[in-house]
DNA sequence: AGAACTATGTTTTTT
DNA sequence: ACATAGTTCT
């Protein structure tokens, strides 16, 4: 695949293959939405409801009227969504999709940004910052702050990430979302200031645009620009936007500033999926889209046509406990299928036996390995289940998780690549610094605090004057920059240079396992090659870095591999058999979900997990699961399971086996001395009956109400209504 | 003083 | 797999 320019978002050049979709395909309502006439249009769509085939359509209808493609823009969520939509629209119409502008929002702003920045008065020299970056910028300046030291409790940089981008997403003062979010974090606040307003420094200062920058100054752009604006929003007349319920309140007043004259919007999104606000997206974009845009149609696809009917209720059943309600309700003419299975393994081990036999049997009876799909929570969730895979000799993909652009082998080498484009990066610098033998932070700092000042940061590198310890990997190192700017490289013959510089270094600094880590190496290798230009290969891995595949088998097998995926990554796909795996309270929700909106985007969560499968749905979980601490502790169903009517689904209990797990031993893996177990003992004593008065330490005061079960409570909490608690593991106390 | 080494901790989800 | 804190080496 070769990219010449940022206008090639959608290069994708696989042949046709299928036959085209017929245009019968659509019911009245999506045909109704893919042919309006002009004006905004919000379509409100279930899953599998063919929201996007009906995206795909209306692009074929403009197209077909005569609208030249050039003028139509296309936002999605990912770029392998816009690339399927386009592929798919070339079937229906000709190559002439091809030329719709557009893909992730991200993507797009780059694209518009070096195209129009000068507008905003900045060169269009600067690199794009992901987050690991920016964990690495919020380093740098830790120290320097004095932020750390013995004793100084600090919140993570998770954290520190998440304010800064909840507060630019949501448009809300960091306040606001220290005190709702993290109490334990308010005496923090100044210091957090001062690393915000640093970090937007640094930023500046070095050329540096992260995740939110190229939003922020797209919608500037639009604003601020009259004349950037009023050419923006005349070149592209039709705007169409997928997955609208993830966007955030910046993105939907892009949309709005881009249709300023003409109002051709059509939106396309389900509340119910809403899986991003961590991350700023706010699903109340639908409900206030047509009072932004007077006279919007709104259409809302209720039919379902993805899944069979066993399958719908249950996933109805989920989301019908939200504590929102949602603007519609599915139904399916389909006919027949098979209840959903709930399996439930004594240990991790026994569930991922359970999912590869399954896999095995139904591949057997002639189900394709690209069919099925084992979704989960988090990356590793699913690591007892490669291995059992990988021991069985069973091939498969895994999506989310780490990147090929995560680990420090590769940020090293790309760090050479980033400093030729924005020889201000001095996060880049940095790291290509620190390679040096004999050279840590200080001197790294020292060098950097010369040569970034000036015109020609290169120019006066090569001019330092080295101290004798590391003078001979400096020259070597002034030698290979001389060189990576000489005349007619390609980015692979760069690439070629820097892997002959960094080789002897790469071999001392990961001295045990270097040989691993060269796959990864190699892999860029490959991906460079098909690029033209370094800015397009440089923007590319940080606005959409590609998945490491270090970990996938030698032999790829003929007819396709299974796939194993987070469920962020699962999004808008859908297979005919799901397994959704690690169902145990603790795990999913995840742990730190708090009650309230957190708990209910879990909700939402588990709900797109399951509406991904077509013919049958698996959802699993172990019996006992590994802490952190690597102890075994006991495992429950998560809640979300629990709230289901049994009815709806099979259940499936693997006995546990006599001997070393059975009994109350297992509950809590080896014996540990610690007060915590021993305070859990005699709470689990405790008679508890309804009437009583209790507290919680998340859901605050409550009332219990029944003994559902065997150490089980049911509990109307003031403050969140009804909670069946397991007496294990909730920390309640007895109030008098 | 600054680099290098060692022990220990933590790890949601992602454009 | 990495970051951090504390320790030792130069």
């Amino acid at each position: 695949m070769k990219k010449e320019s940022h206008d090639d978002i959608f290069s994708d050049n696989r042949p046709l293959g299928e036959s085209p979709v017929s245009r019968k395909a659509l019911n009245e309502a999506q045909y109704a939405a893919a042919t309006h006439d002009n004006g905004p249009i919000l379509v409100i769509a279930g899953a599998g409801s063919g929201k996007t085939r009906t995206l795909v359509y209306r692009m074929a209808h403009l197209i077909e009227q005569g609208i030249p493609p050039e003028s139509i823009m296309l936002l999605t969520f990912t770029r392998r969504a816009a690339q399927e939509m386009l592929y798919r629209a070339t079937q229906l119409t000709d190559q002439s999709c091809r030329r719709v502008i557009g893909g992730t929002f991200h993507a797009t702003a780059n694209m518009l940004l070096r195209q129009y920045g000068e507008y905003l008065g900045f060169p269009p020299g600067f690199t794009i910052i992901d987050r690991g970056d920016a964990e690495g910028i919020i380093n740098l300046m830790k120290s320097s702050l004095g932020l750390t030291g013995k004793g100084k409790r600090f919140p993570s940089k998770r954290i520190i990430m998440n304010l800064i981008s909840g507060a630019v997403n949501k448009s809300r003062s960091l306040e606001d979302l220290v005190f709702e979010n993290h109490l334990h974090l308010s005496e923090f606040v100044n210091d957090f200031h001062s690393i915000r307003d640093h970090y937007n420094q640094f930023k500046l200062d070095h050329g540096l645009m992260d995740y939110d920058d190229l939003l922020i100054n797209w919608q500037r752009l639009l604003a601020e620009s009259e004349e950037a604006g009023a050419l923006i929003s005349n070149r592209f007349q039709y705007i169409l936007v997928d997955e609208y319920q993830d966007t955030n309140l910046i993105q939907a007043e892009i949309v709005r500033l881009l249709a300023r004259d003409h109002d051709n919007v059509m939106v396309v999104g389900d509340d119910a999926q809403s899986i991003y606000s961590f991350r700023g997206a706010d699903f109340y974009n639908i409900m206030r889209f047509p009072d932004q845009f007077p006279g919007t149609q709104v259409i809302k696809l209720e039919q379902n046509y993805r899944s069979t009917q066993p399958i719908l209720s249950l996933t109805n059943s989920i989301i019908d406990q939200a504590e929102e309600k949602f603007t519609k309700s599915l139904f399916t003419e389909e006919k027949g299928g098979e209840r959903p299975e709930v399996f439930s393994g004594a240990t991790e081990a026994a569930e991922a036996r359970f999912i590869v036999d399954t896999v095995a049997k139904l591949v057997e009876n002639g189900t394709p390995n690209t069919e099925i799909a084992v979704l989960f929570r988090s990356g590793f969730h699913s690591y007892k289940l490669e291995m059992e895979l990988g021991s069985r000799g069973l091939d498969f993909e895994k999506r989310g998780g780490l990147k090929l652009t995560e680990s420090a082998h590769i940020k090293d080498a790309l760090s050479f690549l980033r400093v030729l484009v924005n020889p201000w990066d001095n996060l880049s610098w940095n790291r290509i610094l620190l390679q040096l033998d004999k050279v840590g932070p200080k001197t790294a700092q020292k060098i950097l605090a010369v040569a970034s000042e000036t015109d020609d940061p290169f120019a006066a590198l090569s001019a330092y004057k080295p101290a004798p310890g590391w003078k001979q990997g400096f020259t070597r190192l002034i030698e290979l920059l001389t060189r990576l700017q000489g005349p007619g490289l390609t980015p692979g013959g760069q690439f070629d240079l820097i892997l002959e510089y960094y080789n002897p270094v790469f071999e001392k600094i990961y001295a045990d396992d270097y040989p691993k880590r060269r796959k990864d190496l190699d892999q860029v290798r490959a991906l460079i090659g098909g690029y033209g230009d370094l800015q397009s290969f440089v923007d590319d891995t940080a606005l959409d870095p590609p998945e490491s595949e270090a970990n996938r088998q030698e032999s790829p097998s003929e007819d396709g591999r299974l796939i194993l995926s987070t469920i962020h990554s699962a999004k808008g796909l859908e297979w005919e058999i799901v397994f959704v795996i690690g169902l145990a309270e603790g795990r999913f929700p995840h742990q730190n979900a708090l009650p309230g909106e957190q708990y209910e985007e879990e909700r939402r969560l588990l709900y797109v997990a399951a509406t991904r499968a077509k013919k049958q749905l698996f959802l699993t979980y172990p019996r006992q699961i590994m802490t952190t601490d690597r102890k075994l502790r006991h495992a429950v169903m998560s809640p979300f399971l629990r709230e289901i009517n049994p009815g709806l689904y099979h259940q499936k209990k693997q006995p546990a086996p006599t001997g070393y797990f059975s009994s109350a031993q297992s509950d809590f893996g080896l014996p540990d001395p610690g007060g915590a177990r021993s305070k859990k003992t005699v709470s689990a004593r405790i008679e508890y009956s309804p009437g009583m008065a209790v507290q919680h330490p998340i859901f605050g005061p409550g009332t219990v109400t029944s003994i559902p079960g065997p150490r089980r409570v049911e509990i109307a909490f003031d403050r969140h209504g009804n909670k069946i608690l397991h007496l294990d593991y909730a920390k309640l106390e007895i109030i008098d």
